[in-house]
Formats: structure tokens, C-alpha cells, sequence
DNA sequence: GCTTTAAAAAGTAACAT
DNA sequence: ATGTTACTTTACAAAGC
């Protein structure tokens, strides 16, 4: 009896201990994305979830972290990309990419799919447009998603050419470069999505 | 090829790999395999098996020393008896006693098909459920569909296409493109 | 879980010309 | 700026780490 109340013992300390040391990731990795009190809450909120769950079986607690806080942001409909998860992780963005997928299954998250619109404030704002810049870029999206011509194309890559194009069109042009670097994604991307879009929606730029 | 195939074979599949495994009841020596096939590759640390590259049908065998083996590549169900032959010959070539031929077992067929009609995904994903489907453009263009009966899984593609993998048979493959097909026209999305 | 093999889909990325 | 190659996803067997 005495042996099985010290092996309880010693399963709850460390699963406290995890617990701790998740917390703590989530804690930092927030940190450094300068993200919003909120969010972290419900970060963790997702990470206890899962651990309830038994997802950590087989997984890392930091890949468990990374992925409980890329779907935060995507619950509260503020995505990161997985590239910036992955900045501040230790773990590459294909592990905590797949490791969101297996706990967003699991936990029955109900996420939105990401539409490319998520991303303009946030892009915007780094690049110090103005919210002239957001609108436009918004309603290039919504016309584009009309018109069905966003299937399977990245959301990010999306958002930064809608931006390059309104950024043109207000005369507060922003290069293929610096919006490449804010979205992560290549400036080729960026490239042939605009070429894409002024083609298809008629915009004479 | 007649009547029947023509009424039956209606969403046109096409069979782009099949992978199958056989088993030779009897150990083999993989190193003296190695040694007597000009063209085999055999890392130990890298690969337990012996990969054998055929030219025709274009195939791959893995070969292991507890007398099983893989093929894939296949691009009809036939095609892994004639690879399989030819591996067997190879062996007997150089030198290694085979008894007989073991009975091929189809593992994966993976097949594509194409509906000849652009996908809206975002609106397939809603219509089909958030919960049975999976599709995060950020990490794949495809939406993944999977099927219980068949078992198979599908993914679809804003273009139309469709790649449908898991199924043992080629009709698993035809059915999970017939259904999918037909779930798409009940929700109009087609 | 990983390793290796094959093949399709479409998008994105990396490196070369 | 374009072109080529390569990697992402799905399924599956094999033996061994």
C-alpha cells in the first residue's frame, strides 16, 4: 500500500512538474511573440486539455506547447504562421504543425478555416500602413474568395500580395520585399499571387 | 472492354502506385544479394533491406533477409506479378534457390481521378463538417477527406483533382471517388 | 516514433542560370 | 526574372533501432 501511495506520489510531482515547465514555455514563447494576456490563457487552457486528454503520450511537451499556442491564436481567430511559432520553439514548424493537427482533431477545437483577411491588421500595422491600406487589401480578399480562386493557396501568401496591391493603390507603396519578410514568404510568392489577382479581378494598377 | 467496364468504371481512376508485399518462406542472404546483383543498393545502418530497381515494369523492391519483400511502383495490380517474377529470376540468376513463387498481397493503391470541375475548399470543408475533414492551406493545398467505407482517404484539390490512397483494390479507389463525388452534388458544390 | 520505396495532386521554397 | 529541383500531405508493407 505504502508502495503504491509513493508511486502516486511520485506520477502526480512530475506531471506537476510538466505541467510547470509547460506553462513556463507557453509563458516565454508568448513573451517573445508579444502576445496578448488572453490568448495565453487560452493557450493554456488548450495545453491542460490535451493533457487531460493523454495527447502528450508520445510527444513532446515543448511540440505539445508550440502547438497548443499556435492554436490559441487560431481560436481566437488572430493566427501566427507556423514559421513564427517555430522561431521561438525549439521544435521545427513540420512537428508542430502535425502535433496541432493531431490536437485539433482530438480536442474538437471547432477552428475557422484561416482566411487571408486575419492577417492584414497585423501585417498592416508592421508595416506601418494605414488603415486606408486594410480596407482595400480586405476587399481584394473578399473578391478574390468570391470569385473561388483561393483554394489551397497559402493565406499568408494572399494577404501579402492583396497588401502589395493596396499599398500601390493609396500611394503608400511597400516593396515585394519588405511585405516578404513581414508575412513569411518569398517575394516569388508574393510575385505570382499578385500577378494572379490583378489578372483575375481586373485591376489596373 | 466492353459494356461493362464502360458502365461500371464511370469516375475514371487512374492507378498511379501499388505496393504490395510477398514472402519467400526462407531466409536470404542479403550481402551475398548485394555482391551478385550488379545493381542493388544495401546500407545496413541506413535501410535494412536490399532496394532492386526494376526498369520494366518500372518498380522497386525492397528484399530482406527474413525472405519478405516489398514492391512498389506498380502501376496496375498485374504489373506486381510481373515484378515479382523478375526479382524471383534474378535471384534464381544469381545463384539463390527459390522454391516458388509466394502469393503477392496488395497493400496501397493510390489512384487519381479528376472531376473536371473547380472546388471552392473553404465551402466543402463547412458542407462536409469541420470535424471529418482536415484542410490548412498554410501546410497543404489538399483538403483531407477521409473515407470509412471504403477506408480510404482522399484529397481534394481546388482544380478538381482528386488522389484517393489506402484502398486494397481498385475498386475501393472507384467507390471512395464515386461517393465523394456524390456528396459534393447533394450539398451543390459541384 | 524513425529509417526506405513509389506515385499523384498544387503550392511554396531554395538555389541555379 | 525564370527554371529546375525539392519538400509539404495521404496510405502501406518490410526489420531494426
Amino acid at each position: 500500500r505504502l508502495r503504491k501511495w509513493q508511486k502516486r506520489a511520485r506520477v502526480k510531482d512530475s506531471t506537476e512538474r510538466n505541467l510547470l515547465f509547460a506553462l513556463g514555455e507557453l509563458d516565454r514563447m508568448s513573451s517573445q511573440l508579444n502576445l496578448p494576456k488572453n490568448l495565453r490563457e487560452t493557450a493554456a487552457l488548450i495545453y491542460r486539455k490535451a493533457v487531460d486528454e493523454n495527447l502528450i503520450q508520445g510527444r513532446s511537451i515543448e511540440g505539445v506547447s508550440a502547438a497548443s499556442l499556435y492554436a490559441s491564436c487560431r481560436k481566437l481567430d488572430v493566427p501566427r504562421t507556423l514559421e513564427e511559432i517555430a522561431e521561438v520553439s525549439r521544435i521545427s514548424k513540420k512537428e508542430i504543425g502535425r502535433t496541432f493537427r493531431f490536437i485539433s482533431r482530438k480536442l474538437n477545437l471547432d477552428l475557422n478555416i484561416v482566411s487571408p483577411r486575419d492577417f492584414i491588421p497585423r501585417f498592416c500595422s508592421k508595416l506601418n500602413l494605414s488603415e486606408k491600406v486594410k480596407e482595400k487589401a480586405k476587399k481584394i480578399i473578399h473578391k478574390a474568395e468570391e470569385k473561388n480562386i483561393l483554394s489551397g493557396k497559402g493565406p499568408t501568401g494572399i494577404a501579402a500580395s492583396s497588401i502589395y496591391i493596396a499599398s500601390i493603390e493609396c500611394g503608400e507603396k511597400k516593396t515585394q520585399k519588405e511585405i516578404a519578410e513581414i508575412a513569411s514568404v518569398t517575394k516569388v510568392t508574393i510575385r505570382n499571387r499578385y500577378k494572379e489577382l490583378v489578372k483575375k479581378l481586373g485591376i489596373n494598377l | 472492354m466492353t459494356y461493362k467496364r464502360v458502365i461500371f468504371m464511370d469516375p475514371e481512376i487512374k492507378i498511379e502506385n501499388v505496393v504490395a508485399s510477398a514472402s519467400f518462406d526462407q531466409e536470404l542472404d542479403l550481402e551475398e544479394i548485394y555482391e551478385r546483383f550488379e545493381d542493388a543498393e544495401y546500407n545496413q545502418e541506413k535501410f535494412p533491406g536490399v532496394v532492386y530497381r526494376l526498369t520494366e515494369p518500372k518498380t522497386a523492391a525492397l528484399i530482406f533477409s527474413s525472405g519478405k519483400l516489398v514492391c512498389t511502383g506498380a502501376k496496375n495490380v498485374d504489373d506486381v506479378e510481373v515484378a515479382v517474377d523478375k526479382v524471383i529470376n534474378k535471384l534464381r540468376e544469381a545463384g539463390i534457390e527459390i522454391k516458388e513463387k509466394p502469393k503477392t498481397v496488395v497493400q496501397n493503391i493510390v489512384a487519381s481521378a479528376d472531376l473536371d470541375h473547380p472546388l471552392n475548399l473553404n465551402s466543402i470543408a463547412i458542407g462536409f463538417g469541420l470535424e471529418s475533414v482536415e484542410y490548412e492551406p498554410e501546410q497543404f493545398p489538399g483538403l483531407v477527406y477521409r473515407l470509412d467505407e471504403p477506408n480510404v482517404v482522399l484529397l481534394l484539390f481546388g482544380s478538381g483533382k482528386i488522389v484517393c490512397t489506402g484502398g486494397k483494390r481498385p475498386e475501393d479507389c472507384e467507390k471512395g471517388v464515386k461517393k465523394v463525388k456524390q456528396e459534393l452534388k447533394d450539398l451543390g458544390l459541384l
